[in-house]
Order: C-alpha cells, then structure tokens, then sequence
DNA sequence: GATGAATGAGGATTCATTCAT
DNA sequence: CATGAATGAATCCTCATTCAT
C-alpha cells in the first residue's frame, strides 16, 4: 500500500513537472521563431504556457539550459523524423529526406522555424548550442550514410565524397529553407523544392556522359 | 578665397565624419562576428572603434540605424564583390562565383562572418533587416542572370528554371559558409568546396544522357 | 500496551522530528559561517541537511523563525560552556573564561563561526535577532557575576565598574575572535591570546602601585 | 530645488560625476546602517541620494564595488581621524585614541555604523571586502606603533607584545562599539568608556609591583 | 563633431512561501 | 512526516536613449 501511495504520489509529481516542461518548451519554440531567442523573456514564456512568470527558470534553471533542451527536443523530433525517411535505393532515399525537409518548410510549424533560428544563433563566434551542433553532426551522418548505400547499389557515383557532400546537401535545405522562410512571398516554393530535387538527382547521379 | 575655404572646411568634416562612421562599422562588424547583435553594445562599438561610448548613437540615431547601414555595406562590398566575378561562359560565371563565395568562408573576415550572422537574425517571424532582404533578392538576381546566360551561350540546360535555381544556389553557398564558421573543425572545406564545384557543374549542365 | 507503544510511537516522532531539525540547524550554522545568513537559501540548509528543498521552511515556517532558533540553540551551546568554567577566585574564573573563548576561534567550529556572523548581522539598526541580544545580556551578567565574586575575594579591584567592565570584556573577546576568524593569515592567535590574558589580569587587578 | 538643479547643471562634468558618486556613497552609507548591505537596493541608493535608480550601478558597475568604495572612504575619513590623534606619550595616545573611537559610537553617525556594518559582513568565510581587511591592518599599525612609542618613552611596560596588543586593542574598541550600537538602552556608555581608558591605562603601563 | 552623465525600462535570476501529493 | 511543484516579489545588471557640456 505505502508502496503503491508514494508510486502513485511521485507518478503525479511527476508527470506534473514533464507535463509543465513540455508546455514550457512549446512555447519557447513559439516565442524563438517569433521574436528570437534573446528577444524572448522567460517570464513570457511561462506565461504562454499557461504557468506563472517565474516557472520556466524554476525549471530549467537558466535560460541556456531551456534553450539548450529544446534543441535537442526540436533535434530528437525534427531530424528524427528525417533519419526514417526510406527510399528504393540511396539516391532515392537522399532526395526524398531533401523534399521533406524542404516540403515542411513551405508551411513552417513554430517548432520548425525556431530550429532554424536556433541554428541562426549559433552564427557568431562566441556561441554554443551543443544541441544543434549535435543535430548537425547527425544530419550529416544520415546523409554520408545514404550516400554510401547509393554507391552500393549503384545510383550514385562513385566520385562523390560522401562526407564533403553531406556539408552540401546540409547546407542547401538548410540555406534553402531560410529562405523559405524570410521570403515567401518573393519564392515559388514549390518549382524550387521541384528545382533542388532536380539538382541533387543530377548532382548524384553515376556521369551519364560517355553515352 | 572664403568659398574655396569653406568647402575645404567642410570636406575635412565630412570625411571626419565618414571617417568615424567607417571605423564604427569596422567596429560593429567584429562585435556582431564575436557575439551576436543583440549581445552587442553600442557603447562596446564606439569604445572598440576608438571613440568614445556615446559616438555610436550620435552617428546612427539608433541601434537598428546603424545595424541596417552595415548590413548595406556589407552587402555593397561583399556581394558587390561576386557580381563582378567573370567566367567564361554562364555556367563557369556561377561556379567560379559559387566557388569564391565558399573560398571566403574558409578563413572568413569579421564582415564576412558578420554578414551571416545578420543573415541569421532575419530568421525569426517578427524581425526585419531590409538591407539583408535587398542583398539576398540581389544575389538570386545575379545567379538568375548567369542562368539565363549560360541557357543562351548553351553552357546551362534548358530545363533548369533560373529564379528557382537560383534560390538553391544562394542557399547552398549560405547553408556550407555557415557549416564553415560553426564547424570548421568537423569540416574538410576544401573537400567540400570541391563537392560543391561538381555539384553545381552537373546540376546546372545540359543533360548528356538522351544522346 | 496500546498506552505504551502510542507514547513509544510518539517519542519515536518527536525524536525524528528533533533529529531533522538538529540537521538542519547544523546545516544552517555550516551555511551561515560559510555565506552568510542572507546570502544562504532554505532550500540550500535543506539539501546540506540530507533532506529535501522544502524541508528547512516545514519545520520552523519561515526563515526568520530558523535564525532565531539557531542563535538560541548556538547560545545555550556556546555560551552555557564558557559559564561552566570555573576558577579559583573570581579573577581567575574571568581569565580563563576570555581564555577559553578566544582559544575556541584559533580553530573555529562552523557552529562558533556563526554565531559571530549571527552577530554580525544585528549591527545594523533595523535588525532584530533576540537570540543574540539575550546572548549578550547573558554573557555580560556571567561576567558581572565574576567581577563580584572577585571583589568580594579581594582579586579584583574594588574600583572596577562591573556592569561597565563586562561591556568592555565582552567587547574584547568578540572583536578579538572576529580578527581571528577574518585575518588569521595574519595574526599570531597564540601570542595575541596571551597578551588578552595579561591584559585582562592587569586590567582587573587591584593596584599594586602604593607599595 | 531649482537653484540646487541649476547649480548642479553648471558644473563641469568631473564635478557632476563626483558629486554624484559622493551622494550615492552617502545614501549608501546611511542605507547599509539602517538595513545592512545585502538588504539595501541599488535602486534605494540611488533615489536616496536623489538621482535615478540605475545610477549607482551606471557609477560603480556593481554592487560589490560600490560597497569596495564605500569601505575605502569610510576607512580614510574615518580611520584617517584617529591617526591623527595626539598625545603626549604613547600611551596618552593609544589611551586618546580608544577614547575618541568610542565617543564617536555613543552618539553613531550613518557612516561610523556603516563601518561597522561593513565589518560585521567579513565574517563570513567566504565573504571579501578588501577594503575592511585594509582597515583592520591600518589600524593593527596604528596601534603598534603608539606601543612602540610608549615603549620608548617609558610610559608603556617593555612586556607588551606590541603586533599582538594592538589586535586586543581594535577588537576591544570594535567590540564595544558594535554594544553600543546594538544595545544603547541597556548600556551605560559613559561608564564603559571611562572603564576602557582605565583598562588600558592599566593594562599597558610598566607594573610596578616590584615597589 | 564628440563626450559622457543620467535615465528608466527590461530581463535573468534568486528565493521565501504556499500548496498539492 | 516529508517532498517538491508553483508562485510572484525583489534585485542586480544591461543598455538604448536623452541631454548637458
């Protein structure tokens, strides 16, 4: 009985804290794409989440480590859902993670447009966001990952550097969907997603010149 | 005489003037490099630039003045410098622009790396730096013009949509030059830089495939 | 039997409450010799106690209350010892009284060490600490008390001024234990508490000048 | 109020800035006695000494380094008076000088408390003031060389150890003051500082019991 | 043109206290 | 008895901006 009192009394405590943490991030991830990270007070996010001005320090300690725990939220969920793209073969698979990533980006969640200001403020020397570096890393990977299973099964050509071109196919959605972003009205978003398919299919592809 | 006197007097000032103002710019710029712009003060610029703590202000009227004036210069020198790179058809126009974007961000300037910093700032909802928005609609632009260059002088395919490709362009050299600041270290640039030349060469070339 | 093991029961409470509170009073006096009153947290005094954040404000109901009850039992500890010494004339109780108090500060106990900063912290005009004032009052009324007895035993000058004396008394063994605890680097603990037992001799001796 | 602010406003800047730095030490001063330090605001100070309440820290950059400068003044205009007391021989001096720093606490100033206030904050191990530890020493030196003096001109008895006597000497005048300040209603100063000039008096002057 | 004193708003952080488990 | 989640007030500090020199 005092057993299953105290599991049950912690159970609640616990689920209590995730559930106010949970709440806390998601308005962070709000309050970044929409203003900022330094722009964004604590206080406001505590208040957006429904709990009083002073919850998200009380719970995070500080503001680096709130910003820290949702990059890796953003990162576990976001690329996440990359990494399980599957594809026929390694080509197939690299394009189709591309056209997601993009795809998402022509109707951005606040979720993910504050992962691409979290990336944004990571531009200056003096900053660190171990979450998205982590995130960054791992993306990479993925797609040195699906480049060398294109090698295997022949869909890429045996002269890209998987590793080199990771950076590149990181830094195009990456960069592509800044844009996405900071002009939409100005971009046809889907004739460029249809665009940057193009591009990496033909920038992958085994040389087709020798006919 | 008098006339003659007076316009040299106020020569002398204005280039005092613009004296000051460059070496608030140069000033900015590094602080923005380092930290970020929010974490910059005009105090610190006017201190760094070897003025004193109220210069700034009095120069820009405010921060955001004065941020918006270096985002145009640097735009003017910066982008100003790959317009005028040459090739000798359309299609070696853009990778030698692409490739002299990317050799800069191997070993960026402080106005280099300031000018993504500031590109990262515009990426929340609610901010706006038109002097960036004007830059990037100006290097799409470009690219845009050496597409329809290259699709003339036969160097680029038919098929490629200019305004379109250009968007991945931009974003492509963007999305590697930031990986190039906040990863130099996990990062092979000139591996990278390479993947890219190839990448763009392909992805732009006329498809040799159909004979 | 009920009778029994209910009062068992009950002893058993109180002796884990008084448990509880003795730790956390010694982790307040560790913490408040360490930081200072204001400068530790209930939180803090709870952790360092072995229990949880909130305990520290279950038991005594504020802060205030904590403080109050560690000065009264720093007070019934610290002080009832030196008014347990005893001597052979009321001189020698007085001298070894002052003895026994500064040689406690050449090695201060974190319980000794906070009661001087508890001290401390009444210097200003809109403190009240009432554990502290009775300490006072206690410690000058022992030391009248000796002063008494040594004129009555003809080891102390008739001309001393008890109630004033013990003002000055105490004056010299919390100023002089207060320099041992912030300057010890600098002070010769043995030598300065040899010449306080001269001084005190001297000072109270009755005058030996008419020969 | 107008003539004070026009008055003011013609001043040059140096002045401006030193007029208000003494104001904020004087409010501070005034406030640290009343409150104690950790209790008193900067915002307090600065409305206290009539100005804004980012002004205190505009000045000091920190509250640590205005209490540093609060210290440091206190100790030369407060210290600095009791150098400079004379007497006739050394022990006339030292006898002199004990007596005047303990008439100055019968009747407190805002700044004597605050000196004692400030003192009263070092005893926490943890805690720094250099200013006070600097006192201290001064005043340690002061006395030893008033014993020195006594020493040589026969007034005090070659067996007191002069380093170690003057540490006796400023606890019993700090803490007597700090009784006078804590306790005034309970304490008969006037009889108490006649007992400390007989103390030491006695304490220091050659024994002449060999008769 | 240039300096820097002064203001006051804003935000991170700490923490006693209350309350639910 | 004990825990710790949640609150909200208090305070240090930063800094753009205004203003006097």
């Amino acid at each position: 009985m005092n057993v299953q009192r105290e599991a049950r009394a912690r159970r609640t405590q616990v689920d209590r804290r995730s559930e106010a943490e949970e709440a806390l991030l998601d308005a962070a991830a709000g309050l970044f794409a929409e203003r900022g990270i330094v722009q964004t007070s604590l206080a406001e996010i505590g208040e957006k989440a429904g709990y009083s001005r002073g919850l998200a320090n009380h719970h995070f300690g500080s503001k680096a480590e709130l910003v820290e725990r949702l990059a890796r939220r953003s990162q576990d969920r976001f690329m996440g859902a990359l990494e399980r793209v599957e594809g026929s073969t390694g080509l197939d698979e690299i394009v189709r993670t591309v056209d997601a990533y993009l795809r998402h980006f022509e109707k951005p969640t606040p979720e993910g447009r504050s992962l691409l200001v979290m990336w944004g403020a990571t531009f200056p020397n003096g900053s660190s966001l171990a979450g998205i570096a982590d995130a960054d890393a791992r993306a990479r990977d993925a797609f040195a990952r699906g480049i060398a299973r294109g090698k295997r099964d022949g869909s890429i050509s045996p002269q890209v550097d998987g590793r080199a071109f990771a950076v590149a196919l990181l830094g195009l959605i990456r960069g592509v969907a800044a844009q996405f972003l900071t002009e939409r009205n100005a971009i046809d978003t889907r004739a460029v997603r249809a665009q940057c398919r193009r591009f990496v299919t033909i920038g992958l592809s085994p040389t087709r010149t020798k006919g």
